[in-house]
RNA sequence: GCCGACAUAGCUCAGUCGGUAGAGCAACAGUUUCGUAAACUGUAGGUCUGGGGUUCGAUUCCCCAUGUCGGCUCCA
């Protein structure tokens, strides 16, 4: 006999070799009947494990939230067997469960998959489902024998995969069918649904393209991305609540609210800011100015373009000539600059320095291009002309801690009053590293150090830093929830030593400072692109193109309505006169589809009164105040950047 | 860059099994002067992304290019 412990503490006693569906049915008919996996001393684990003396078991059913990866990974195997009967020279590469759902890679000889395929599968797969076909888990006894037989059935795939985990106690999932005959089979670790029948609400999304073992040089395989809810509705839901944040997506409000366009006769990823969108980069810009000269930053300008050899001496020229823009101008070369470090540094060599003005803070909106691959380009997040918000300090070794605790204030008070969300990476040292250990070490532990002291939780990139220095990513995420990097956190170890940066230090001897590359909102073009898609393209006032929209219900309203008008402009709000001969909801209707935070509403009374009727995009009608009083309000509402709102 | 899909009026989209296109909104003109999300009538607007090919004839079929979209890869 065995005992085993259940989550409330209880003790359990079974016969040996029980499972946990014997312990499900230890419990009751209810529960087996409902159990789709289990959580075996903290492993996820089918229902088939047998269990061992003092395991601790949690049983999951389908409420489970941790059930769902089980659901989904299993549903992956019923799509590649379904691939399969419709194509059988297809062959299966990798098919996991991912945030949202799952996919699956097939390298297919003689079939291109098209969206079209993609209902035929899921009728086969319903057939399977119908099938209730059994999710055994198998120990694989001869390797080497299935990796034979494996290369024998040209699952060319599978066998390498086999090869690499041979030391790991590989297993196979066979699906059984209700006679017992095996019908598919995968290399697996599991875990599975007990049969295919529990699998109800699913949907396959899209093909696409995807690079065995994610390597470019490998070969390109065919990937079915689908998803997998437990109900129909919660399926639903989810497909809903896609569609909802495609409305909310930056290239489509773009067209819908005039913000932006690129143009093929311009170029790829090259943006053009409409005006409105450029009010709302321009509030954005002032307010990164007004920040950095609080917090002790230089601000400066510099060229955008420099002679090659300067991206000799930085090393882009080596790194990356194929991401670069160059151009000879009387047999003399240059480049159009995809960085703005050099130059910053130039400033910084100008003149000698001392440990006392040190540090050096200096901040840039720095217009560089970069030449991305065609394919990377996306919108306004993934451009090929794009500002950084960016700064460069040079400091001692002493200060850099400090500094990068700054930082890290400055991009959360930043993001914070955005309301935008975050989650942070910490890169570390990779293999092709420049300087030395213990400066490593310490800068690592610096930037752990700073992370740890304000509580914020991060993931660690093991080796991913840049060959320069370690750094703190802050990433970002959009409608569709794709993720993308924001803020950045860079110390260079690199750049000192190219261009030989020196400071005096206390005993008159010099030192090389050390360099810390940062940006707040990474590109003025991402984070606007980002921040279109937080506000679905309802701008707060302070930052909305149009704030207030004058709405005079007739003709004979105009004339006070252009003494409101000019009031308001001249006090600097971005206000709008619709003198137009159309109907008042008309007008109502448009400025409401514009997003425009205020109209106000102009007619026999409020000319008489001498007052107007405020309408708010989001909460109508808020009644009637005088023009001074909407006025004080709403700049009001714009100082405090929305802190306070009219009607609050 | 790679795999795939797509490209029709300013915008959103329909259409042509090969016989050179249509709607709504927007624009413009006129009528209407209105109380919190669309008044009415009319006018104008398209070498159907570009270049080749097949064909008596191509927006439609084929090829190439460009761009966009979904992914992969990359991202100092």
């Amino acid at each position: 006999m065995i005992n085993v412990k259940l989550p409330d503490g209880s003790i359990k006693e079974l016969e040996d070799n029980s499972t946990v569906a014997d312990l499900a049915g230890s419990i009751s008919e209810g529960l087996k009947r409902n159990s789709v996996a289990a959580e075996v001393n903290g492993q996820i684990a089918d229902i088939g494990t047998i269990l061992k003396d003092n395991d601790e078991v949690r049983i999951l059913t389908s409420k489970d939230p941790a059930s769902l990866e089980v659901l989904r990974h299993s549903t992956a195997h019923i799509m590649a067997q379904a691939v399969q009967r419709l194509y059988p020279n297809a062959k299966v590469a990798i098919g996991p469960s991912i945030e949202n759902g799952f996919y699956y890679d097939f390298d297919i000889a003689d079939h291109q998959l098209k969206p079209e395929d993609l209902p035929k599968i899921e009728d086969e797969m319903k057939k399977i489902i119908k099938e209730d076909q059994i999710f055994a888990k198998v120990d694989v006894k001869d390797v080497n024998a299935q990796i034979e037989e494996f290369k024998n059935k040209g699952e060319i795939y599978k066998a390498e995969l086999m090869t690499e985990h041979a030391e790991h106690n590989p297993t196979l999932y066979m699906n059984k069918s209700k006679d017992g005959n095996i019908v598919w089979n995968d290399f697996c670790r599991g875990p599975h649904l007990p049969s295919s029948k529990f699998v109800k609400s699913f949907k396959l999304l899209t093909v696409a393209g995807a690079y065995w073992r994610g390597n470019e040089q490998n070969k390109m395989l065919q990937r079915i991305y689908a998803t997998a809810f437990w109900t129909k509705e919660e399926l639903d839901a989810h497909l809903l609540r896609l569609e909802e944040a495609e409305k909310r997506d930056h290239r489509k409000l773009a067209n819908q609210l005039d913000l932006f366009s690129i143009r093929e006769e311009v170029g790829s990823g090259l943006i053009l800011w409409h005006a409105n969108l450029s009010v709302v980069r321009e509030s954005i810009e002032e307010y990164w100015r007004t920040e950095h000269r609080k917090r002790g930053y230089d601000i400066v300008y510099s060229p955008h373009i420099a002679k090659s050899q300067l991206w000799d001496i930085s090393g882009h020229n080596e790194h990356f000539r194929e991401n670069m823009f160059y151009m000879t101008v009387d047999e003399q070369d240059y480049v159009l600059k995809p960085m703005n470090c050099p130059f910053h540094i130039l400033m910084y060599q100008a003149k000698r320095h001392s440990y006392r003005n040190l540090p050096i803070r200096m901040a840039e909106l720095g217009t560089v291009y970069r030449y991305e691959r065609s394919g990377a380009l996306h919108g306004m997040t993934r451009v090929r002309g794009f500002t950084q918000d960016d700064a460069h300090i040079f400091c001692t070794p002493d200060q850099f801690v400090s500094e990068i605790n700054r930082i890290i204030d400055f991009v959360d008070d930043t993001l914070s009053m955005f309301g935008m969300k975050y989650s942070v990476e910490l890169s570390t040292r990779p293999d092709n590293y420049v300087g030395t250990l213990d400066v490593w070490d310490k800068a690592e532990a610096g930037l752990k150090e700073a992370l740890d002291s304000k509580n914020i939780s991060y993931e660690i990139n093991e080796a991913d830093g840049a060959f320069y220095g370690p750094k703190i990513d802050f990433k970002l995420t959009d409608a569709i929830g794709r993720t993308w990097q924001g803020a950045t956190i860079q110390l260079d170890f690199n750049l000192p030593i190219r261009f030989d940066l020196k400071y005096t230090d206390k005993d008159g001897s010099l030192q090389t400072p050390v360099m810390i590359h940062r940006v707040i909102f990474g590109t003025m073009e991402r984070f606007i692109g980002i921040l279109i898609e937080h506000y679905a393209g309802a701008f707060p006032t302070w930052l909305a193109p149009e704030q207030v929209t004058l709405v005079p219900i007739s003709e004979r309203h105009v004339e006070y309505a252009e003494e409101v008008h000019s009031m308001l402009r001249d006090a600097g709000i971005r206000v709008n006169l619709d003198d137009r001969s159309e109907s008042m909801n008309y007008k109502i209707r448009e400025a409401q589809v514009r997003k425009v935070p205020y109209m106000l509403v102009m007619g026999d009374k409020e000319v008489e009164d001498k007052k107007v009727a405020i309408r708010s995009k989001e909460k109508g009608n808020l009644g009637t105040v005088t023009a001074e009083e909407f006025l004080a309000q709403i700049l009001e509402e714009v100082r405090s950047k929305g802190k306070t709102k009219i009607g609050e």
